[in-house]
DNA sequence: CGATATTTGTCCGTATGTATA
DNA sequence: GTATACATACGGACAAATATC
């Protein structure tokens, strides 16, 4: 007899099955964002399966993101998305005022480095100049959106830590160091799975795709001020390229 | 006695370990691109561990892109790199000869359909306006790049499909129809990981990031003549946005 | 074509380590 | 310190896809 196997053809694998239950279970608010899932031992006993097939579904939905599992305290629900321009005039604040959201950055380091050969080919300057390194993150909507690695040329700016950390903004450092004005030259985008350290930063499961984005900002008079590599965490923005500019 | 635990601090876990040294051989091309891997039961061996450790090595592996594991067959190592230009005038050929490789555009779809909201909008047609779809390969290298669905508004790009076909390239079937310049509008980006059919159509893991490039071109007059959503394979491209532009 | 061996995929069971509450 | 929960590793068994003879 040709038995029924199984009422939809998804009966795939049991911890597909299982993941696809889960996932459909958070979608449906089931499981709200935060919240955490039930144990990986409650989850096999609820399927009835061995923990090990629960450990595969909850694999997947890691790794697709809709939840993040943390060691001892246990797996939670994800979230978000948020829209930001990249233009010749891009700056956080005004992005973000236009997504509707209010957020600022905050300076996680700060240090005096030698040009590399990236940042001096960027910057124009000898390898091995002394330059500003700032490692920034950008929050909106209470989330990390960008974390960003940032060069500035030395004597010039050199006191442009303490202003960002002021400010909260890099345009206003800017502007405090008499750079009204400066733009965008190029940029170079990919889509890069983060480093664990990047990841972390991004509050975001190192599975899920982060746009890396490369730029350099020039003054008026088209002297590089800033190069910049920015981590996006890719699930909760997208970057609009405006093309004829603001 | 504090004995020695490891000549080095990046012992980690015996997985992510056995992971990392065969990246480096694969790297190193003592693995090259589309050779098969030893056999999980053979690396276990080789490493003297279970072959459940190695699978967690390999599917780590899988994960960042470097091979593809294929049930019956083995696994094998996988390969490249291309950089787009874009820009104001992005024609995928001159990104293309830029970075030093020909290619084509191959037409895989061709059809008549009803705008929907996204693509009315974008065109600035009514709803429900017949519009010409194609769905296009983009190569490079003897790689796929991209894929993309692109939206022409109608009466005006009936024989467009024929022209792509026959010309291999937007710009000149455009150009055929009396459209000689076009200018980009917009361009929205954001890095997704693709469902399973365009992984297909770019050859890459579901789990590989790809980059999601919305974008309307325009006509010297300013009207809208075409709406794409283009996919790029995030492994093996980065896109150079051109604020100045040429 | 069929039979068999190889190779990856799934699942169970157990033990121990490590981070957190 | 204790309990909980996730992480790693080992072991075995069988299924499914493929390759080979």
């Amino acid at each position: 007899m040709t038995d029924v196997i199984s009422t939809s053809r998804d009966a795939d694998r049991f911890w597909s099955r299982i993941a696809n239950e889960l996932a459909q279970a958070i979608g449906q608010g089931v499981y709200a964002p935060g919240v955490r899932l039930p144990s990986e031992h409650s989850l096999a006993q609820q399927f009835g399966v061995n923990r090990h097939t629960i450990r595969r579904s909850l694999a997947s939905l890691v790794q697709r993101g809709l939840v993040n599992a943390s060691q001892g305290r246990g797996t939670f629900v994800a979230s978000f998305a948020v829209e930001l321009v990249l233009g010749k005039r891009t700056r956080h604040r005004h992005s973000l005022r236009h997504a509707g959201l209010r957020g600022a950055l905050q300076v996680l380091k700060s240090a005096l480095v030698e040009a590399g050969s990236d940042e001096a080919k960027a910057l124009c300057v000898p390898e091995g100049s002394a330059l500003l390194y700032l490692q920034v993150l950008g929050e909106g909507a209470g989330q990390p959106l960008h974390v960003s690695e940032r060069f500035f040329p030395l004597p010039r700016f050199a006191n442009l830590a303490q202003e960002v950390h002021n400010t909260g903004s890099i345009s206003e450092a800017f502007a405090r160091h008499g750079v009204a004005d400066y733009l965008r030259q190029e940029s170079r985008i990919s889509a890069r799975l983060p480093e664990k350290d990047v990841a972390e930063l991004l509050a975001q499961s190192v599975s899920r795709p982060a746009l890396l984005v490369t730029s350099v900002n020039v003054d008026t008079e088209g002297v590089p001020i800033e190069f910049s590599k920015a981590w996006f965490a890719g699930d909760r923005v997208t970057l609009t390229v405006n093309h004829h500019d603001s």
